[in-house]
RNA sequence: CGGGGCGUGGCUCAGCCUGGUAGAGCGCCACGUUCGGGACGUGGAGGUCGGAGGUUCGAAUCCUCUCGCCCCGACCA
């Protein structure tokens, strides 16, 4: 007799998801601290497993990791116009320190462009100093109003990266190969999330950027989520701090910049793409805990016995698998099953009396949640079975999670087709309309353009708003 | 920041309307029996009722202010 704890998505979809980041541990609202969440272990586990991820890929695309300061002198914000207004309203402000007021108020920093920008204007002097490949990971503060775990906190979590190229070519290669090789690739392949390559609209573009890119995926409610960004910024910021270089030609020269970073948001994505009514899915490859062994006797002779097997089976998994034993003796073998399985961890392993009789095991895979995802296998071979179930798993969740996409998604015709489309997903639809045209849409639908893929067919249609004949399409939903 | 809801043992909540000095279930602790899908019995610990001020002989309850959370909007990774 199951306990729900955790609400349906059918009945409260958002109250589910504060469920489960309760239920599987993963974070606690500080209601200490404004709009700020503690990231507790499990959860914290789970970023670190993603940032291991994240970080090999930037550095096996050449970059190197530093570190700039969190405060930042105001003025540095205030210089670029867009970036000023675009981060002015949710920036915090350290105005007194050492008991004093400050000449100069800091920022804490929203992004850090701006004082990335002002070194670079020192360090780079010449085209041999280019490109400069930084990455830093750090936290970062956005006043929000409205404020939920993961998916907007104040305080958040990320990598930013900040490049300098010597054209705007290579600043482009730079923007593209980030969406493509790190961000798309660890988002489908690590994270098992689906996701559309696009372009921002000038309505969703970064503030200060000359083209933003972004991977959007869809959640389970079909909304969408932007799971990370690439910035093209030109020479908005090279203008405004100065950053030049002496080509080969001895001509001074602006040097075109890039960002780009994904944040802990990336938690609240991995929830809302696999997991179900029974709790937290992780995908393996980001499990902080990819198997549960959990034992199961009633006396003290059984006990020994079980434990035995126990050691011997998992004695080769050190460094293969991660993996925790579950010998608290003080819980039932049925309340350990539910609360792993809660706890998303994506196979389990009961070994009981008669287990130890007949060289088997029980093995549980956690995306066929309750006694369907459970046989009985040989004790022998399991290791590399559960290999195989873990890859499989983890090609399961993608492949689920592309289906769900896929259904959800609809090319629409008209604007009632639209506005119809994105109760329950995407709304792929042909757009040649303004920048006025999607705020209008937006009012009124309360839907945005999430972004033009970068997959076009390229075949001709008309405008889903302004009746004119165009070949690019884009894809409106709701977002997150 | 607007509109709505809510803050009472660790958790979920009752009590508030009609003021009289705090309860339930779950969890926790001890002991015993249990243990292959959320076990049970017995005993026990635990709350200045979000905070401040006010009204009153007396406030969880009434009034004012404040802080925080949740939901719905506007703004956003």
């Amino acid at each position: 007799m199951p306990k729900d704890v955790i609400t349906t998505r059918a009945k409260d979809y958002n109250q589910w998801y504060l469920d489960i980041v309760r239920e599987a541990d993963l974070a606690e609202v500080a209601e200490v601290v404004r709009g700020c969440i503690v990231f507790k272990a499990t959860g914290y586990a789970v970023w670190e497993m993603m940032q291991r991820e994240l970080d090999d890929r930037i550095k096996e695309t050449g970059h190197q990791n530093v570190y700039f300061p969190l405060l930042i002198p105001k003025s540095f914000i205030m210089k670029e116009a867009e970036h000023v207004e675009g981060f002015a309203p949710e920036v915090a402000e350290v105005t007194r320190a050492g008991g004093e007021e400050l000449a100069e108020p800091y920022v804490i920093r929203p992004t850090s462009e701006t004082i990335i920008g002002y070194f670079y204007s020192k360090w780079i002097r010449s085209y041999r100093d280019l490109p400069l490949l930084y990455n830093q990971w750090c936290n970062v503060m956005r006043w929000e109003m409205r404020t939920r775990p993961f998916l907007r906190t104040s305080e958040f979590l990320w990598s930013e990266g900040h490049t300098a190229h010597a054209t705007e070519a290579d600043a482009e290669a730079e923007t593209l190969k980030i969406l493509y090789d790190v961000y798309a690739d660890f988002a489908e392949q690590v994270m098992a999330m689906p996701v559309i390559r696009g372009l921002k609209t000038e309505n969703e573009k970064f503030p200060g950027a000359l083209r933003s890119y972004c991977i959007e995926a869809m959640m389970q409610d079909g909304r969408a989520l932007q799971a990370g960004t690439s910035h093209n910024l030109g020479q908005n910021f090279a203008h405004a701090f100065d950053i030049t270089f002496t080509d080969q030609n001895n001509t001074v020269q602006h040097v075109w910049t890039t960002s780009w970073g994904v944040s802990t948001r990336l938690i609240g994505a991995l929830i809302m793409t696999h997991s179900d009514d029974e709790g937290l899915v992780l995908p393996p490859r980001l499990a902080p805990t990819q198997v549960v062994v959990v034992p199961i006797y009633k006396n003290d002779t059984e006990r020994e016995k079980v434990l035995a097997t126990v050691a011997t089976i998992t004695a080769g998994w050190k460094g293969t698998l991660r993996f925790k034993v579950d010998n608290r003796d003080n819980l039932s073998p049925g309340f350990k099953y539910n609360e792993w399985e809660m706890k998303g961890v994506p196979v389990r392993i009961e070994v009981g009396p008669k287990d130890v009789e007949k060289g088997s095991v029980a093995i549980a895979r956690r995306d066929v949640p309750g006694r369907e995802g459970k046989s009985f296998v040989p004790q022998e071979g399991l290791t590399a079975r559960i290999l195989a179930l873990l890859e499989e798993i983890q090609q399961g969740l993608f492949a689920r999670a592309l289906r769900f996409r896929e259904e959800h998604t609809a090319d629409v015709s008209s604007y009632d087709e639209l506005k119809a489309q994105i109760e329950r997903g995407f709304a792929r639809a042909y757009w040649a309309g303004s920048t006025d045209d999607e705020k209008r849409i937006q009012d009124e639908t309360r839907a945005t353009i999430r972004c033009i893929p970068l997959d076009q067919a390229g075949t001709a249609g008309i405008c889903v708003y302004t009746g004119k004949e165009t070949t690019q399409q884009v894809i409106f939903a709701r977002a997150y």
